[in-house]
DNA sequence: AATCTAATTCGATAAATATCGAATTAGATT
DNA sequence: AATCTAATTCGATATTTATCGAATTAGATT
């Protein structure tokens, strides 16, 4: 989940309360404190101060009358340091369906018994196309150049442009004669 | 302002965006692309691209019929390395109105004419109170007891509390029955 | 030149949220 | 125990904004 990463930014994503944190970098202050310096009311401040401690960028401590805030300036560095690595910001995107594109791609172009209504044209979306007819050959075996238009045959009847384009994209690979299909991953 | 740290947050703090920045972490994406991946319109992806480009964090490029948008990375690591500096911190805060709050202390407790209704007992709204009344004193000049309690009796009755606080405060000192205001900054 | 296609803009709508004032709570001071 | 005081919570309101579909635009392909 990125629910962390959205609570931190949204957190930050507001001028007040990143006045908030501009000040508590300095030192710390009450409530009543941040109020006037903000001109807001106090109970909104409360508010803006409850944002910040659920992304736990702020603690608070009890100090005669008041509720001192403080900044946790560890959670802090820590978001930053994961902003430059490339494992960090991937993980924010962890639970994206990466064969989202291809399954629109698919869906936009075949009828409802599987056939191709057309074979697109465009690179980006042939590819898709492409990964998906080739999941009807086995790997490990070899086919015959007419057995390999029988099974693409089911797909569109150009199959010559079909197997034209397995070959070129890499999907699969021919010699004397004979095709098999490269190894996915 | 801190309006460029806004719009920098602003453009992060949503669930979609991230998921955006975290994909284009890897590789470059066309709208089409993105919006498939995201199960979102493209107007909805071109919108949120637009926010993301504001904050300067992406770019894009004409490719064929295709925008590919680009993550830039110096821009984000720029930010994350201000996260770590004090400087960059209170910069966030510059435009704060540091009197406000003895302002608000003051007109709490001063009567229309400028005297004081009551004398603060909290510590801090007497401090408040004290910076504003030892303003009533030019520094580098030496006042009698008498003098002082003059000037005092501008603001409170209680002469004697607010002379022993101001001395007690270290906004002014004592000696040979003489006082004198300590150089402010 | 005519036609496609992806991207963008625009208008509308529904959901999220910043702010305030009133009521309540939690703690400290007397 | 009784009283104060700052903080918090709650309810209401006005603003912001995420999302979509329709219309338009900008560019490339034919």
């Amino acid at each position: 989940m990125n629910g962390e990463w959205v609570d931190f930014f949204k957190a930050l994503a507001d001028s007040n309360r990143l006045k908030i944190v501009g000040l508590l970098a300095e030192k710390s202050y009450s409530v009543e404190e941040l109020a006037a310096l903000l001109k807001l009311k106090p109970s909104t401040v409360s508010h803006h101060l409850s944002k910040l401690a659920q992304a736990e960028l702020v603690r608070s401590h009890a100090e005669s009358y008041y509720s001192v805030y403080e900044l946790d300036r560890a959670v802090l560095e820590e978001k930053a340091r994961a902003l430059f690595s490339q494992a960090g910001l991937s993980a924010v995107a962890a639970e994206v369906d990466m064969d989202a594109y291809d399954a629109k791609v698919l869906r936009d172009f075949s009828r409802r018994d599987g056939r191709l209504k057309t074979i697109p044209a465009q690179r980006k979306k042939l590819d898709a196309i492409l990964r998906h007819v080739a999941r009807s050959f086995e790997p490990g075996i070899r086919y015959s150049e007419k057995r390999v238009n029988e099974i693409l045959s089911r797909y569109h009847e150009d199959t010559a442009l079909l197997r034209r384009e397995l070959v070129g994209s890499g999907l699969m690979k021919r010699e004397d004669g004979e095709y098999w299909k490269v190894a996915n991953e």
